[in-house]
DNA sequence: CAGCATTCATTGCAAATGCAACGAGGTCAA
DNA sequence: TTGACCTCGTTGCATTTGCAATGAATGCTG
């Protein structure tokens, strides 16, 4: 007596479309900030998140761009080493690293976010009629998840 | 004069958006796979694509599971070594590795399967009425991407 | 204010990753 | 048939990752 195995298709199982699906939008988005920028995603998501909260903790960015903690120290520290960001000790609690781009970093920001926002514009056009609803399914996933 | 750094919200730019959620999605499923099986996400893809596929080659999976070629080639060697695939040379084409599940596989799979479609379920429900939307985006991201 | 628990950032380290190189096999045209 | 190419799977190796441990700073409670 063998077991009942069902049959399973996975190329229409939905976790991995959704994983699949955005691995490509990353991928295609990072070969902007990665071939002319240099960045990685980490680098990236550091950069991005300092432009709109100004200066900000390690923590904070951990919280906010969903950047593992040690992911979020080092990208910091590479970035500060390439000249992008300062980091500094907060004077009201020395347990805080202020991050906050330098004119350099802004400068690689101005030249970025256009070619970002481009990025993401081609996708909206892609995605056309659905983004209502799209973006509902993101906004319930951000809440909860199964 | 300062640049006219335009502002940001990382939170809302859809690509980060996308991949937060398709992480928290693959996180909630390999918590299923992982504790209680103790796969990782590769040898998850491996085995539920020959679920369906039968005897595949490991270039087929790279193909069809979204693997990359070593990742394939070092999760069909652990799932070989657990006694849960078997590896044989195609005798057409001695390039070719066969990979084929044992009855520990399938006995598996059996247990497993029914928790991931439940996973894929309760996943169903939380998007409810915008699955159709969202079925339809994914579709165009598979065949494109920007 | 003393002691203890918590928070934050960094770092050590084992494991995972990605890419290029390799070797074995196959294809095809001259 | 031979020799130049291609395909497949594995592996070596440098890099990245994730997790736990560490150490500094702060908060809390009695």
């Amino acid at each position: 007596m063998t077991k009942p195995l069902p049959d399973f298709d996975l190329t229409g199982f939905l976790p991995y479309r959704l994983s699949v699906a955005a691995e490509r939008v990353s991928a295609g988005l990072a070969r902007v900030y990665r071939e002319e920028f240099g960045l990685s995603v980490a680098e990236w998501r550091v950069l991005a998140h300092l432009v709109h909260a100004g200066e900000v903790s390690v923590r904070e960015i951990e919280r906010r761009a969903s950047l593992e903690k040690s992911k979020a120290s080092r990208a910091a520290t590479r970035l500060e080493a390439a000249g992008l960001i300062t980091k500094s000790v907060n004077p009201g609690d020395k347990r805080l690293i202020v991050l906050a781009l330098t004119d350099a970093g802004r400068d690689l920001m101005a030249r970025l976010l256009p070619r970002a926002e481009a990025y993401q514009a081609a996708l909206m056009r892609m995605i056309g009629s659905d983004l209502a609803a799209l973006d509902r399914v993101l906004a319930r996933l951000e809440e909860a998840t199964p």
